[in-house]
RNA sequence: CGGGGUGUAGCUCAGUAUGGUUAGAGUACCUGGUUUGGGACCAGGGGGCCGAAGGUUCGAGUCCUUUCACCCCGACCA
């Protein structure tokens, strides 16, 4: 893309809504725009970077044995009270009427929807188990959405529900996801931790969550440095007085009550705030049983389906991977999340060797399908700096006065080191780096 | 859903206590020129139903009423 065609309206100062690193960066450097409480556009970055989050996540899915549908996002009321969630989930569901004035909501999960679907198609124990996924949007009529793309109303979700014959496959099942979730969000370049829920509402026999580690996340979780132990303190401090007293609570009090739940390998428990991307849950045969959805055994008895149910907040990855990596300049996007893995910054678009050699990289970089943006206005040097620290490319070469020496340089944007290439070496150095 | 706050140029904000020329600044944008290694400089220019509706007044961005929107704290958030 040639950034004197592109729409990336970058500025300098951040709306005054805006409190969070991921909310100031992606408006400031043009990846989203606010339309109303909780609702965004995703202008051309923000919608690369959906895509490419939303296709790693099909691809680890799909490897795992699931498989992808697309429910309607709108849904009648009838479906909601068959289940009782249009009484119990309440104002979160957006309700809407048509001109004959049904009313319909404006999907925020769907169970429902996806057991109707399966119910009485799959009707053998052989045909189990089937796990189905769809990422597609959502919408919870939030109370106080807030903190961007981190808790909108309108956000885009993975949501995916398996169907078992037995509570021992659906266990099964539940691993096998927990397992690719961790693919996933290694792949996005993510630290994170895998941490025990509360199951809460839904219900089911036990859940997890997966969380990526920033300052700014709404929940704290306790983790273990010598194992895998981690857990939300939802589970482990049972009132609001406990949480509340938390920073009060002497590390031997914590200690000893981490003990008490899980972990006893006598590794140091400390606390760290994360972002909730990821959760799983074991359902057995809530909804299955709720909607009469059964399969026949092997001795041809209907049995409700055992089911387990998974969420990805993707739009949510968008702003996490910003809150865990950003500096007081901009974004900092990891190779997998990056909108464009290379910036070409022709310093002086009016010298000519220098607009002849970005153009070259340009072709020759494309033609290798490299992600690759040229920066060919006519801004000065620093204002193009500025703005690709904002943007936040993983890598931008910089073609200027070293030009003269038969140099080019590479800059990183995570290190923000800069180092120098002569310019016969620099096709070979980016393919390396990259 | 309780409590608090804010709506003025694309963006960030003055101006509103005490009503009074043609509503301002910075930034962004357009034109010309100078510049070209860290968000440049000079000159000129365009851009506003002062959130909306109603009212008070000779006169309303400013006062009154209604309404809409957005933000913050809290509660809520499979």
């Amino acid at each position: 893309m040639r950034r004197s065609r592109a729409f990336i309206p970058t500025t300098k100062e951040a709306p005054s809504e805006a409190t969070l690193p991921s909310h100031q960066f992606l408006i400031r450097a043009g990846f989203i725009n606010q339309q109303g409480a909780g609702l965004y556009n995703f202008m051309p970055l923000g919608k690369i970077v959906l895509e490419k989050i939303r296709a790693i996540v099909k691809e680890e899915l799909d490897r795992a044995g699931c498989s992808e549908v697309q429910l309607s996002f709108v849904t009648p009321i009838g479906l909601w009270d068959r289940s009782g969630r249009s009484d119990t989930m309440g104002k979160e569901m957006l309700r809407i009427s048509d001109r004959h004035q049904n009313e319909f909501v404006l999907s925020p999960t769907n169970e429902e929807a996806i057991v109707e679907l399966v119910k009485n198609r799959v009707t053998s124990y052989k045909d189990l188990p089937l796990n189905l996924y769809q990422i597609n949007t959502k919408f919870r009529d939030e109370a106080r959405p807030r903190y961007g793309l981190l808790r909108g109303r309108e956000f885009l979700m993975k949501d995916g529900y398996s169907f078992h014959a037995s509570t021992e496959d659906m266990i099964r099942e539940f691993n096998l996801m927990e397992e690719t979730y961790k693919k996933i969000f290694t792949r996005l370049g993510l630290d994170f931790r895998v941490v025990a829920a509360d199951s809460g509402a839904i219900g089911g026999t036990g859940s997890k969550e997966f969380h990526v580690l920033a300052d700014s996340g709404e929940d704290t979780i306790v983790i273990c440095d010598a194992c895998d132990y981690g857990a939300n303190i939802e589970t482990i401090f049972e009132s609001e007085e406990e949480i509340d007293a938390l920073n009060e609570m002497s590390y031997e009090e914590l200690q000893i009550k981490s003990i008490d739940e899980k972990c006893s390998c006598g590794g140091n428990l400390s606390f760290k705030k994360g972002i909730e991307v990821g959760h799983i849950f074991q359902l057995g045969d809530k909804y299955s049983s709720a909607l009469e959805a059964n399969f026949n055994d092997e001795n041809g008895k209907p049995r409700p389906f055992e089911m387990a149910t998974f969420g990805i907040g993707v739009s949510r990855l968008v702003a996490s991977v910003i809150e865990q990596n950003h500096d007081e300049n901009g974004c900092i996007w990891t190779k997998a999340t990056a909108p464009y893995m290379v910036n070409i910054m022709i310093s002086n678009i009016k010298d000519e060797a220098q607009t002849a050699l970005g153009e070259e990289l340009y072709e020759k970089l494309q033609t290798s399908h490299v992600e690759v943006m040229l920066d060919d206005r006519k801004d000065r040097f620093g204002f193009k700096m500025k703005d690709a620290e904002l943007i936040g490319f993983p890598y931008t070469i910089i073609i200027g006065k070293e030009l003269e020496n038969g140099l080019v340089q590479i800059f990183e944007r995570k290190t923000k080191e800069n180092i120098s290439v002569k310019t016969e070496d620099i096709y070979s150095k980016i393919m390396e780096l990259i």
